[in-house]
DNA sequence: GTCCTCCATGTGATTATATAACATTACAAA
DNA sequence: TTTGTAATGTTATATAATCACATGGAGGAC
């Protein structure tokens, strides 16, 4: 669905990846974003860079550095792992991707204009992952750590689950 | 809550790792937790995943599987890369140890005698890691998910940061 | 313009982390 | 004892990430 969606109460991010939606505006728009912040902050948004935000663009999964290596030499790229590595570590560090820790793999942000805290749900059935915002400094852990005095930089939030799409099918083959 | 705990307010849950402790006594109390646990639950116990959990208690720190593995050789184990994983991964299964993502290591749990969902802070600076409880169903995490249908089944939750002692001491090099 | 420097890219080699596949052993039920 | 099962051990391999060094291109100094 290209409009909006309705279900979802404006308090709550909506999460994309699981929904149904024009995915086209995401590559689309993720790139412009990505275009956007780096001439902003004179950052260099180089060829491959940004073909492998594009890469990570195209699917709302997290892919491996090897397997975007693949498709970097498929497109004329270097095809050592550095090459991969490099690029995916411009897009961490400035905020255009994220590392799935839980999948040693990488995914595009969602959010690419805000300074965010993200959060993710990974479905183990279809390997879809959807980036939510997380708020590190609320909650348990956040209590736990005025508690002790320890100060948080950066929080990894994973959550492993079911989709709802592959809640809706009876148990079958993965990747569905 | 399994009994009061007179000097922390319920809400938060201490966790050791970071403050000054009588550390002969994890050790100690971790293994007997285990072998308590383990006798309760008809799970063997045996000396490679012992070793392994009093080797992990031995410090408030996250292992890699390969540090293990060398400790576990001088005391005259097998010294393959699945003997420790295996023995690791008895223990992550059973409760008794956790992985932690952000490092590719493994830490003893802290509080092995209740079902929890862990969460941990990482001093990047000692590398020290205290494990702490996390409300994954509460929170911008528990909301988004609730919102699309998503089903947590497992959370991984992981703050970066600075330790309180850490913190107190000037810059210097790492290892204080 | 030339020269120079910085940064990005490319490559080969290596290290670190984790699993596959199969043989052997320990132990207990039948 | 036989037999099944779980645990351990070993070899080899897969997967993930980094090191070290060479090349090349976009400015800026001159
Ligand atoms: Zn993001
Ligand atoms: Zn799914
Ligand atoms: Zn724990
Ligand atoms: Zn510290």
């Amino acid at each position: 669905m290209t409009s909006g969606n309705p279900t979802v109460p404006e308090s709550v991010t909506p999460p994309v990846g699981f929904t149904q939606h024009d995915h086209a505006t995401c590559v689309v728009d993720g790139l412009s974003a990505a275009e956007a912040r780096c001439s902003g902050e004179g950052l260099h948004f180089t060829p491959v860079r940004r073909k492998v935000l594009e890469i990570l663009l195209q699917e709302h999964r997290a892919l491996g550095a090897y397997v975007i290596l693949d498709r970097l030499r498929d497109d004329g790229f270097g095809s050592q792992p550095p090459v991969a590595y490099r690029a995916l570590d411009f897009l961490v560090t400035n905020g255009l991707a994220h590392k799935i820790e839980r999948l040693n793999a990488f995914i595009a942000c969602s959010h690419p204009r805000a300074r965010h805290a993200p959060a993710f749900m990974i479905c183990r059935l279809c390997d879809a992952v959807a980036e939510a915002q997380s708020s590190p400094a609320r909650g348990a852990l956040g209590a736990a750590a005025r508690a002790t005095g320890f100060l948080i930089e950066r929080t990894v939030v994973e959550a492993e689950g079911v989709c709802p799409s592959c809640a809706e099918k009876p148990p079958e083959g993965k990747r569905a």
